[in-house]
DNA sequence: GTCTATACAATGATAGAC
DNA sequence: GTCTATCATTGTATAGAC
């Protein structure tokens, strides 16, 4: 990474959410996006694969974070407590400044299903990083399977809590009370 | 749905699937489909949202099969009872004379990352579809996302199967395979 | 190695005629 | 319901400047 012009991303990124929220996802164009950086149409391009990533700037790590944890994880873990683990760690990075952000941004997404769409690839990509890295510890595919879904969809229901909240509960808080009230579903399942 | 032209549609699949399978998705234009088809590029545009969506026809129904099937299963039926009865109804679409195509299709979405994107979201609607179907019938919401996790995922790696196997094993029985193997991983999960 | 300038093919939308 | 026609935008490629 190079020192200089480090802040490029987060500038397109900026512009974007703002150009976003004040017109609409589809009636701004990225030629606008990156004049309003600064910069131009080609530069953007050289950032983000396409119009839809710039919204997901700052997820690149999630999926190594996840997996990374499973890996450091006890060797006595179970299955559901290295899954529960992982989305744990993923919370801390949900911090309380981030809030109002990631509100604008669900805002943003709701309204386009193009972004929906990338959104749902963005978590089939966390789930799947999750199973891999389960069935790396010598879990079954089958078990690693269900506890990933099952933690993913918890950490989802969390971030919905987090973002319609208003900020009495930290994202740690509400994925643990999503994971419990999951655990408690699947007893209820047999 | 008028009674002419009504073979519109599978001529473009026709025409995009054989297409793609030559020159590959990103090589093979709208405009040449269509044409390869005795049409144009806005009468494409008609038929599907985009040029991904081509590759999905005769899915539209998949997700009503799910709900209605739900909705019909005896009273006295458990989530996960449920939820397994709509998918191996779902399976029932998958008739043998229809594994070429479908293994056609797999190949050609296997090289174009939009393509797998659309699939990824075409099987996070099916969960949705059966997760509400099943919070219809008044299982918790807990319940009702793992079970339809649980029994999409399995019916996935059945088709998956299906497509790799060499015919000996029919759609539902790879569906009946999986899911036991999923139920056996429930097990040793607590 | 990062950005600009320019040109380009293709997607996807739109309006109007048959 | 399809066609012609036109259009803005996405996303790529090539050149070169700093």
């Amino acid at each position: 990474m190079p020192r200089w012009n480090t802040d490029t991303r987060p500038r397109l990124v900026q512009a974007a959410v703002d150009l976003f929220t004040a017109q609409g996802y589809e009636a701004t164009s990225v030629t606008e996006i990156a004049e309003a950086a600064g910069l131009t149409k080609p530069t953007f391009f050289r950032h983000f694969r396409d119009k839809r990533e710039v919204l997901f700037a700052g997820q690149e790590q999630h999926a190594q974070i996840i997996a990374d944890t499973v890996a450091d994880a006890g060797a006595d873990t179970t299955v559901l407590e290295a899954a529960a683990c992982a989305v744990q760690t993923l919370a801390e990075r949900f911090t309380e400044d981030r809030r109002d952000f990631n509100v604008r941004l669900a805002q943003v997404v709701a309204e386009a299903p193009d972004l929906q769409e990338r959104a749902i690839y963005k978590r089939a990509a966390l789930a799947d990083a999750l199973r891999d890295a389960l069935a790396a510890r010598g879990f079954g595919p089958a078990r690693a399977g269900i506890a990933a879904d099952l933690s993913i969809r918890a950490f989802y229901e969390a971030y919905s809590d987090w973002l319609t909240s208003t900020g009495e509960a930290s994202m740690g808080e509400l994925v643990t009370r999503n994971l419990t009230a999951a655990r408690t579903g699947l007893n209820d399942l047999a």
